[in-house]
DNA sequence: CGTAACCTGAACACGAGTGTTCGACAAGAG
DNA sequence: CTCTTGTCGAACACTCGTGTTCAGGTTACG
Protein backbone atom coordinates (compact mmCIF):
# COMPACT_ATOMS: atom_id res chain seq x y z
CA UNK A 1 0.00 0.00 0.00
CA UNK A 2 2.64 2.73 1.01
CA UNK A 3 5.78 3.23 -1.30
CA UNK A 4 8.54 1.48 -0.08
CA UNK A 5 11.80 3.32 0.01
CA UNK A 6 13.60 0.92 1.17
CA UNK A 7 17.27 2.33 0.58
CA UNK A 8 18.37 3.64 -2.34
CA UNK A 9 19.40 0.37 -4.65
CA UNK A 10 22.74 1.96 -6.09
CA UNK A 11 23.96 4.13 -9.15
CA UNK A 12 25.07 7.92 -9.07
CA UNK A 13 22.39 10.44 -7.62
CA UNK A 14 23.64 13.81 -9.36
CA UNK A 15 21.74 15.53 -5.98
CA UNK A 16 19.60 17.62 -9.17
CA UNK A 17 18.19 14.84 -10.28
CA UNK A 18 15.25 15.09 -13.01
CA UNK A 19 11.71 13.82 -12.25
CA UNK A 20 11.68 12.23 -15.47
CA UNK A 21 15.38 10.87 -15.37
CA UNK A 22 14.40 8.70 -12.33
CA UNK A 23 10.90 7.64 -14.10
CA UNK A 24 12.97 6.18 -16.77
CA UNK A 25 15.46 4.68 -15.00
CA UNK A 26 12.72 2.63 -13.31
CA UNK A 27 11.20 1.94 -16.45
CA UNK A 28 14.02 0.41 -17.50
CA UNK A 29 14.71 -1.87 -14.28
CA UNK A 30 11.17 -2.97 -14.85
CA UNK A 31 11.83 -3.89 -18.29
CA UNK A 32 14.67 -5.18 -17.55
CA UNK A 33 13.24 -7.54 -14.72
CA UNK A 34 10.57 -8.79 -17.35
CA UNK A 35 12.97 -9.35 -20.81
CA UNK A 36 15.66 -11.03 -18.78
CA UNK A 37 13.10 -13.30 -16.53
CA UNK A 38 11.84 -13.81 -20.35
CA UNK A 39 15.08 -14.84 -21.89
CA UNK A 40 18.34 -15.22 -20.03
CA UNK A 41 19.83 -13.53 -23.42
CA UNK A 42 17.98 -11.01 -23.86
CA UNK A 43 19.74 -7.62 -25.61
CA UNK A 44 20.36 -4.52 -23.81
CA UNK A 45 18.24 -3.13 -27.02
CA UNK A 46 15.43 -4.99 -26.10
CA UNK A 47 15.61 -3.85 -22.84
CA UNK A 48 15.93 -0.61 -23.86
CA UNK A 49 12.94 -0.74 -26.25
CA UNK A 50 10.06 -2.45 -23.73
CA UNK A 51 11.22 0.56 -21.52
CA UNK A 52 10.66 3.26 -24.21
CA UNK A 53 13.67 4.45 -24.15
CA UNK A 54 16.50 5.23 -26.68
CA UNK A 55 19.80 2.69 -26.20
CA UNK A 56 21.66 5.75 -25.11
CA UNK A 57 19.29 6.94 -22.23
CA UNK A 58 19.98 3.22 -21.40
CA UNK A 59 23.27 3.44 -20.95
CA UNK A 60 23.17 6.55 -19.43
CA UNK A 61 21.78 5.22 -16.36
CA UNK A 62 23.57 1.84 -16.36
CA UNK A 63 27.51 1.75 -17.84
CA UNK A 64 27.36 -1.80 -18.79
CA UNK A 65 25.23 -4.67 -19.12
CA UNK A 66 26.26 -6.42 -16.05
CA UNK A 67 25.26 -3.26 -14.34
CA UNK A 68 21.76 -3.60 -15.68
CA UNK A 69 21.45 -6.98 -14.90
CA UNK A 70 22.17 -6.24 -11.19
CA UNK A 71 20.18 -3.40 -10.80
CA UNK A 72 16.81 -5.90 -12.32
CA UNK A 73 18.02 -8.49 -9.82
CA UNK A 74 18.15 -6.07 -6.75
CA UNK A 75 14.97 -5.03 -8.10
CA UNK A 76 13.64 -8.58 -7.74
CA UNK A 77 14.95 -9.19 -4.41
CA UNK A 78 13.32 -5.79 -3.11
CA UNK A 79 10.13 -7.00 -3.94
CA UNK A 80 10.68 -10.23 -2.64
CA UNK A 81 11.62 -8.95 0.54
CA UNK A 82 8.61 -7.04 1.23
CA UNK A 83 6.46 -10.24 0.50
CA UNK A 84 8.77 -12.07 2.99
CA UNK A 85 8.30 -9.13 5.79
CA UNK A 86 4.65 -9.94 5.98
CA UNK A 87 5.61 -13.83 6.87
CA UNK A 88 5.29 -14.34 10.45
CA UNK A 89 8.64 -16.05 11.85
CA UNK A 90 7.39 -16.15 15.35
CA UNK A 91 6.00 -18.97 16.79
CA UNK A 92 6.50 -22.16 15.89
CA UNK A 93 9.32 -22.20 14.25
CA UNK A 94 8.60 -25.37 12.14
CA UNK A 95 5.71 -23.52 11.08
CA UNK A 96 7.20 -20.38 10.32
CA UNK A 97 9.64 -21.94 8.05
CA UNK A 98 6.92 -23.77 6.20
CA UNK A 99 5.46 -20.53 5.91
CA UNK A 100 8.63 -19.25 4.76
CA UNK A 101 8.90 -21.88 1.97
CA UNK A 102 5.70 -21.19 0.73
CA UNK A 103 6.53 -17.25 0.34
CA UNK A 104 10.32 -17.80 -1.25
CA UNK A 105 9.20 -20.21 -3.74
CA UNK A 106 6.89 -17.91 -5.47
CA UNK A 107 9.33 -15.42 -5.67
CA UNK A 108 12.07 -17.99 -6.27
CA UNK A 109 9.82 -19.29 -9.28
CA UNK A 110 9.27 -16.04 -10.61
CA UNK A 111 12.53 -14.79 -11.08
CA UNK A 112 15.24 -17.61 -11.69
CA UNK A 113 15.83 -16.65 -15.54
CA UNK A 114 16.80 -13.33 -14.06
CA UNK A 115 18.98 -15.81 -11.44
CA UNK A 116 20.19 -17.47 -14.83
CA UNK A 117 21.53 -14.36 -16.18
CA UNK A 118 22.81 -12.94 -13.01
CA UNK A 119 25.06 -16.41 -12.68
CA UNK A 120 26.46 -15.55 -16.39
CA UNK A 121 27.39 -12.03 -15.72
CA UNK A 122 27.88 -11.09 -12.38
CA UNK A 123 30.68 -12.77 -10.15
CA UNK A 124 29.69 -15.50 -7.99
CA UNK A 125 30.29 -13.38 -4.70
CA UNK A 126 28.01 -10.81 -6.41
CA UNK A 127 25.38 -12.79 -6.77
CA UNK A 128 25.66 -14.26 -2.99
CA UNK A 129 25.81 -10.70 -1.73
CA UNK A 130 22.47 -9.41 -3.22
CA UNK A 131 21.11 -13.14 -1.87
CA UNK A 132 22.46 -11.48 1.65
CA UNK A 133 19.38 -9.76 2.83
CA UNK A 134 16.73 -13.37 2.55
CA UNK A 135 19.23 -15.44 3.62
CA UNK A 136 19.95 -13.47 6.66
CA UNK A 137 16.39 -13.95 7.03
CA UNK A 138 16.23 -17.25 6.84
CA UNK A 139 19.18 -17.89 8.99
CA UNK A 140 17.83 -15.93 11.92
CA UNK A 141 14.92 -18.56 11.79
CA UNK A 142 17.07 -21.59 11.86
CA UNK A 143 19.14 -20.46 14.21
CA UNK A 144 15.83 -19.63 16.71
CA UNK A 145 14.77 -22.82 16.05
CA UNK A 146 18.04 -24.79 17.01
CA UNK A 147 18.42 -22.80 19.94
CA UNK A 148 15.09 -23.83 21.08
CA UNK A 149 15.26 -27.60 20.05
CA UNK A 150 12.75 -27.46 16.92
CA UNK A 151 15.64 -27.83 14.72
CA UNK A 152 18.80 -30.28 14.61
CA UNK A 153 22.08 -28.53 16.03
CA UNK A 154 24.61 -31.24 14.74
CA UNK A 155 24.96 -29.09 11.15
CA UNK A 156 25.58 -25.23 11.10
CA UNK A 157 23.14 -23.49 10.59
CA UNK A 158 24.59 -21.72 7.65
CA UNK A 159 24.36 -25.40 5.77
CA UNK A 160 20.66 -25.79 6.63
CA UNK A 161 20.40 -22.22 4.70
CA UNK A 162 22.30 -24.00 1.75
CA UNK A 163 20.43 -27.18 1.81
CA UNK A 164 17.35 -25.32 1.91
CA UNK A 165 18.04 -22.94 -0.70
CA UNK A 166 19.86 -25.97 -3.01
CA UNK A 167 16.44 -27.19 -3.05
CA UNK A 168 14.24 -24.23 -3.86
CA UNK A 169 16.35 -23.63 -7.34
CA UNK A 170 16.45 -27.48 -7.37
CA UNK A 171 12.77 -27.60 -7.39
CA UNK A 172 12.39 -24.39 -9.79
CA UNK A 173 14.94 -26.31 -12.40
CA UNK A 174 12.29 -29.34 -12.31
CA UNK A 175 9.33 -27.00 -12.68
CA UNK A 176 10.38 -25.15 -16.16
CA UNK A 177 12.15 -28.43 -17.42
CA UNK A 178 8.46 -29.59 -17.23
CA UNK A 179 9.40 -32.42 -15.10
CA UNK A 180 7.52 -30.77 -12.11
CA UNK A 181 4.00 -29.69 -11.79
CA UNK A 182 4.53 -25.96 -10.32
CA UNK A 183 1.43 -26.33 -8.03
CA UNK A 184 3.36 -29.46 -5.90
CA UNK A 185 6.59 -27.81 -5.71
CA UNK A 186 5.82 -25.69 -2.26
CA UNK A 187 4.63 -28.96 -0.87
CA UNK A 188 7.22 -31.14 -2.01
CA UNK A 189 10.32 -28.82 -0.92
CA UNK A 190 8.60 -28.48 2.68
CA UNK A 191 8.19 -32.62 2.37
CA UNK A 192 12.18 -32.71 2.38
CA UNK A 193 13.23 -30.08 3.95
CA UNK A 194 11.29 -29.80 7.04
CA UNK A 195 12.67 -33.78 7.92
CA UNK A 196 16.07 -32.53 6.47
CA UNK A 197 15.87 -29.75 9.90
CA UNK A 198 14.58 -31.41 12.42
CA UNK A 199 16.50 -35.14 12.26
CA UNK A 200 17.20 -36.54 15.42
CA UNK A 201 20.89 -36.05 16.57
CA UNK A 202 22.97 -39.40 16.95
CA UNK B 1 39.38 -54.21 -15.30
CA UNK B 2 38.15 -55.05 -18.56
CA UNK B 3 38.53 -52.22 -21.21
CA UNK B 4 34.59 -50.02 -21.02
CA UNK B 5 33.69 -50.23 -24.68
CA UNK B 6 30.63 -49.05 -23.38
CA UNK B 7 28.90 -47.12 -26.74
CA UNK B 8 30.43 -45.01 -29.00
CA UNK B 9 30.75 -41.47 -27.70
CA UNK B 10 30.11 -39.70 -30.47
CA UNK B 11 31.21 -38.34 -34.41
CA UNK B 12 31.64 -39.80 -37.42
CA UNK B 13 34.25 -42.75 -37.76
CA UNK B 14 35.25 -42.87 -41.18
CA UNK B 15 36.12 -46.82 -40.73
CA UNK B 16 39.65 -46.05 -41.43
CA UNK B 17 40.87 -44.25 -39.02
CA UNK B 18 44.44 -43.51 -38.70
CA UNK B 19 45.36 -44.84 -34.98
CA UNK B 20 47.26 -40.73 -34.34
CA UNK B 21 43.71 -39.26 -35.10
CA UNK B 22 42.00 -41.48 -32.50
CA UNK B 23 44.95 -40.23 -30.08
CA UNK B 24 44.79 -36.94 -30.43
CA UNK B 25 40.78 -36.50 -30.70
CA UNK B 26 41.69 -38.65 -27.13
CA UNK B 27 44.24 -35.64 -25.89
CA UNK B 28 41.67 -32.90 -27.32
CA UNK B 29 39.21 -34.59 -24.71
CA UNK B 30 41.13 -34.98 -22.19
CA UNK B 31 42.73 -31.08 -22.35
CA UNK B 32 38.96 -30.09 -22.77
CA UNK B 33 38.07 -31.78 -19.46
CA UNK B 34 41.13 -29.82 -17.67
CA UNK B 35 40.36 -26.77 -19.66
CA UNK B 36 36.95 -26.31 -18.98
CA UNK B 37 37.30 -28.06 -15.57
CA UNK B 38 39.50 -24.76 -14.33
CA UNK B 39 37.96 -22.68 -16.05
CA UNK B 40 34.51 -22.34 -17.72
CA UNK B 41 34.99 -19.09 -20.48
CA UNK B 42 38.35 -21.40 -21.33
CA UNK B 43 38.61 -20.54 -25.03
CA UNK B 44 39.07 -23.42 -28.05
CA UNK B 45 42.64 -22.18 -28.46
CA UNK B 46 43.73 -22.83 -25.43
CA UNK B 47 42.33 -26.36 -25.36
CA UNK B 48 43.85 -26.83 -28.48
CA UNK B 49 47.56 -25.90 -27.56
CA UNK B 50 47.31 -27.80 -23.91
CA UNK B 51 46.10 -31.17 -26.39
CA UNK B 52 49.52 -30.24 -28.01
CA UNK B 53 47.34 -29.51 -31.41
CA UNK B 54 46.66 -27.44 -33.78
CA UNK B 55 43.32 -25.29 -33.90
CA UNK B 56 42.24 -26.84 -37.17
CA UNK B 57 42.75 -30.22 -36.35
CA UNK B 58 40.33 -29.66 -33.07
CA UNK B 59 37.64 -28.49 -35.63
CA UNK B 60 38.10 -31.50 -37.39
CA UNK B 61 37.51 -33.32 -34.79
CA UNK B 62 34.55 -31.27 -33.45
CA UNK B 63 32.35 -29.44 -35.55
CA UNK B 64 31.76 -26.55 -32.76
CA UNK B 65 32.76 -25.36 -29.48
CA UNK B 66 29.51 -26.84 -28.23
CA UNK B 67 30.10 -30.57 -29.62
CA UNK B 68 33.70 -30.55 -27.86
CA UNK B 69 31.96 -29.61 -24.17
CA UNK B 70 29.98 -31.91 -24.63
CA UNK B 71 32.55 -34.31 -25.51
CA UNK B 72 34.10 -33.56 -22.38
CA UNK B 73 31.26 -33.66 -20.39
CA UNK B 74 30.72 -37.15 -21.66
CA UNK B 75 33.94 -37.85 -21.01
CA UNK B 76 33.48 -36.69 -17.35
CA UNK B 77 30.58 -39.08 -16.89
CA UNK B 78 32.27 -41.97 -17.98
CA UNK B 79 35.04 -41.70 -15.72
CA UNK B 80 32.13 -41.24 -13.17
CA UNK B 81 30.61 -43.98 -14.15
CA UNK B 82 33.01 -46.91 -13.65
CA UNK B 83 33.87 -45.42 -10.32
CA UNK B 84 30.04 -45.75 -9.92
CA UNK B 85 29.60 -48.91 -10.60
CA UNK B 86 32.11 -50.06 -8.55
CA UNK B 87 29.80 -49.03 -5.51
CA UNK B 88 27.54 -51.69 -3.95
CA UNK B 89 24.12 -51.18 -4.10
CA UNK B 90 22.58 -54.17 -2.58
CA UNK B 91 21.62 -54.78 0.69
CA UNK B 92 20.37 -51.91 3.47
CA UNK B 93 18.99 -49.35 1.01
CA UNK B 94 20.16 -46.57 3.60
CA UNK B 95 23.82 -48.20 3.83
CA UNK B 96 23.57 -48.33 -0.16
CA UNK B 97 22.81 -44.67 -0.85
CA UNK B 98 25.43 -43.85 1.58
CA UNK B 99 27.65 -45.21 -0.22
CA UNK B 100 26.45 -44.12 -3.34
CA UNK B 101 26.47 -40.01 -2.00
CA UNK B 102 30.10 -40.62 -0.92
CA UNK B 103 31.04 -41.92 -4.76
CA UNK B 104 28.73 -39.18 -6.31
CA UNK B 105 30.18 -36.31 -4.46
CA UNK B 106 33.74 -37.02 -5.18
CA UNK B 107 32.85 -36.88 -8.85
CA UNK B 108 30.56 -33.94 -8.48
CA UNK B 109 32.96 -31.96 -6.65
CA UNK B 110 35.67 -32.42 -9.83
CA UNK B 111 34.30 -31.69 -12.30
CA UNK B 112 31.66 -28.84 -11.16
CA UNK B 113 33.49 -25.99 -13.21
CA UNK B 114 32.90 -28.38 -16.16
CA UNK B 115 29.06 -28.67 -15.54
CA UNK B 116 29.20 -24.82 -15.42
CA UNK B 117 30.20 -24.66 -19.06
CA UNK B 118 27.55 -26.97 -20.32
CA UNK B 119 24.89 -24.81 -18.77
CA UNK B 120 26.12 -22.12 -21.04
CA UNK B 121 26.73 -23.58 -24.41
CA UNK B 122 24.32 -26.89 -24.34
CA UNK B 123 20.68 -26.79 -23.74
CA UNK B 124 19.24 -27.71 -20.43
CA UNK B 125 17.77 -30.97 -22.20
CA UNK B 126 21.44 -31.74 -23.74
CA UNK B 127 22.67 -31.54 -20.35
CA UNK B 128 19.86 -33.84 -18.57
CA UNK B 129 20.54 -36.55 -20.86
CA UNK B 130 23.70 -36.42 -20.37
CA UNK B 131 23.02 -37.23 -16.80
CA UNK B 132 20.64 -39.77 -17.80
CA UNK B 133 23.44 -43.05 -16.79
CA UNK B 134 23.99 -41.86 -13.10
CA UNK B 135 20.25 -40.51 -12.15
CA UNK B 136 18.94 -43.70 -13.51
CA UNK B 137 21.19 -45.63 -10.77
CA UNK B 138 19.35 -43.31 -8.12
CA UNK B 139 16.35 -43.68 -9.14
CA UNK B 140 16.97 -47.48 -9.04
CA UNK B 141 18.31 -47.81 -5.69
CA UNK B 142 15.81 -45.17 -3.93
CA UNK B 143 12.85 -47.05 -5.79
CA UNK B 144 14.06 -50.14 -4.12
CA UNK B 145 14.51 -48.71 -0.90
CA UNK B 146 10.76 -47.67 -1.61
CA UNK B 147 9.65 -51.16 -2.26
CA UNK B 148 11.04 -52.27 0.87
CA UNK B 149 9.85 -49.91 3.51
CA UNK B 150 13.54 -48.42 3.89
CA UNK B 151 12.23 -44.87 1.92
CA UNK B 152 9.56 -43.05 1.89
CA UNK B 153 6.29 -43.37 -0.68
CA UNK B 154 4.66 -40.16 0.10
CA UNK B 155 6.64 -38.64 -2.39
CA UNK B 156 7.72 -39.33 -6.16
CA UNK B 157 11.01 -40.96 -6.74
CA UNK B 158 11.81 -38.60 -9.41
CA UNK B 159 11.75 -35.93 -6.52
CA UNK B 160 13.81 -37.88 -4.22
CA UNK B 161 16.51 -37.86 -7.15
CA UNK B 162 16.32 -34.26 -7.79
CA UNK B 163 16.67 -33.39 -4.36
CA UNK B 164 19.82 -35.68 -4.03
CA UNK B 165 20.97 -34.09 -7.08
CA UNK B 166 20.38 -30.63 -5.60
CA UNK B 167 22.00 -31.33 -2.77
CA UNK B 168 24.90 -32.31 -4.05
CA UNK B 169 25.63 -29.73 -6.37
CA UNK B 170 24.69 -26.43 -3.98
CA UNK B 171 27.08 -28.47 -2.11
CA UNK B 172 30.01 -28.16 -4.71
CA UNK B 173 29.20 -24.31 -5.02
CA UNK B 174 29.59 -23.89 -1.59
CA UNK B 175 32.63 -25.39 -1.10
CA UNK B 176 34.37 -23.42 -4.18
CA UNK B 177 32.89 -20.24 -3.27
CA UNK B 178 34.74 -21.33 0.31
CA UNK B 179 32.27 -21.19 2.66
CA UNK B 180 32.44 -25.04 2.83
CA UNK B 181 35.50 -27.38 3.59
CA UNK B 182 35.13 -29.68 0.96
CA UNK B 183 36.02 -32.91 3.25
CA UNK B 184 32.70 -32.26 5.26
CA UNK B 185 30.44 -31.79 2.49
CA UNK B 186 30.11 -35.55 1.75
CA UNK B 187 28.60 -36.10 5.51
CA UNK B 188 26.52 -33.26 5.31
CA UNK B 189 24.90 -34.14 2.37
CA UNK B 190 24.11 -37.80 3.79
CA UNK B 191 23.22 -35.85 7.15
CA UNK B 192 20.43 -33.84 5.45
CA UNK B 193 19.47 -36.36 2.77
CA UNK B 194 18.71 -39.48 4.92
CA UNK B 195 16.14 -38.52 7.08
CA UNK B 196 14.73 -36.56 3.80
CA UNK B 197 14.35 -39.40 2.06
CA UNK B 198 13.67 -41.95 5.45
CA UNK B 199 10.86 -39.58 7.18
CA UNK B 200 7.62 -41.40 8.05
CA UNK B 201 4.39 -40.96 6.06
CA UNK B 202 1.89 -38.40 7.73
C1' DC C 1 57.29 -47.13 -51.37
C1' DG C 2 53.17 -44.67 -52.51
C1' DT C 3 48.81 -43.24 -51.35
C1' DA C 4 45.41 -41.59 -48.43
C1' DA C 5 44.66 -39.81 -44.14
C1' DC C 6 46.11 -36.39 -41.12
C1' DC C 7 48.27 -32.27 -39.19
C1' DT C 8 49.82 -27.40 -39.53
C1' DG C 9 50.00 -22.27 -39.06
C1' DA C 10 48.63 -18.25 -40.82
C1' DA C 11 45.16 -15.60 -42.78
C1' DC C 12 40.61 -14.41 -43.44
C1' DA C 13 35.67 -13.64 -43.15
C1' DC C 14 32.22 -13.19 -40.25
C1' DG C 15 28.71 -12.02 -36.96
C1' DA C 16 27.17 -10.29 -33.00
C1' DG C 17 26.81 -7.36 -29.33
C1' DT C 18 28.76 -3.85 -26.69
C1' DG C 19 29.81 0.68 -25.61
C1' DT C 20 30.65 5.47 -27.57
C1' DT C 21 30.26 9.67 -30.12
C1' DC C 22 27.77 13.26 -32.42
C1' DG C 23 24.57 17.31 -32.96
C1' DA C 24 20.08 18.62 -32.25
C1' DC C 25 16.04 18.67 -29.71
C1' DA C 26 12.69 18.32 -25.41
C1' DA C 27 11.58 18.96 -20.81
C1' DG C 28 12.26 19.74 -15.95
C1' DA C 29 13.76 23.25 -12.17
C1' DG C 30 14.33 27.88 -10.31
C1' DC D 1 12.22 32.59 -19.41
C1' DT D 2 16.71 30.45 -19.20
C1' DC D 3 19.75 27.26 -17.89
C1' DT D 4 20.72 22.66 -16.89
C1' DT D 5 19.79 18.05 -17.37
C1' DG D 6 18.20 14.49 -20.02
C1' DT D 7 16.82 12.27 -24.36
C1' DC D 8 17.03 10.93 -29.25
C1' DG D 9 18.60 8.18 -33.31
C1' DA D 10 21.89 6.92 -36.27
C1' DA D 11 26.34 5.79 -37.17
C1' DC D 12 30.64 4.11 -35.71
C1' DA D 13 34.71 1.65 -33.85
C1' DC D 14 35.96 -2.04 -31.57
C1' DT D 15 36.67 -6.37 -29.48
C1' DC D 16 36.55 -11.06 -29.56
C1' DG D 17 35.96 -15.61 -30.47
C1' DT D 18 34.32 -18.64 -33.78
C1' DG D 19 34.59 -21.28 -37.76
C1' DT D 20 36.74 -21.75 -42.54
C1' DT D 21 40.03 -21.92 -46.19
C1' DC D 22 44.52 -22.81 -48.30
C1' DA D 23 48.88 -24.75 -49.60
C1' DG D 24 52.23 -27.48 -48.01
C1' DG D 25 54.42 -30.80 -44.85
C1' DT D 26 54.10 -35.24 -42.09
C1' DT D 27 52.76 -39.68 -40.63
C1' DA D 28 50.44 -44.07 -40.65
C1' DC D 29 49.48 -48.09 -43.13
C1' DG D 30 49.36 -51.75 -46.64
Amino acid sequence: MSEQRSMPVAGRMPANQRADARRNRDRIIEAAVDCFGRNPDALVAEVAKQAGVGRVTLYSHFATRAELVAAAVQRAMDVGETEWSRVELNGDPVAALTRLIDSSWESTERSRALLAVAEKVLPQERIHDLHARPAERVLELITRGQAEGAFRTDLPAVWLVSTLHSVLHGAAAEVDAGRLDAADAAGYITAVVLPAFTAARD
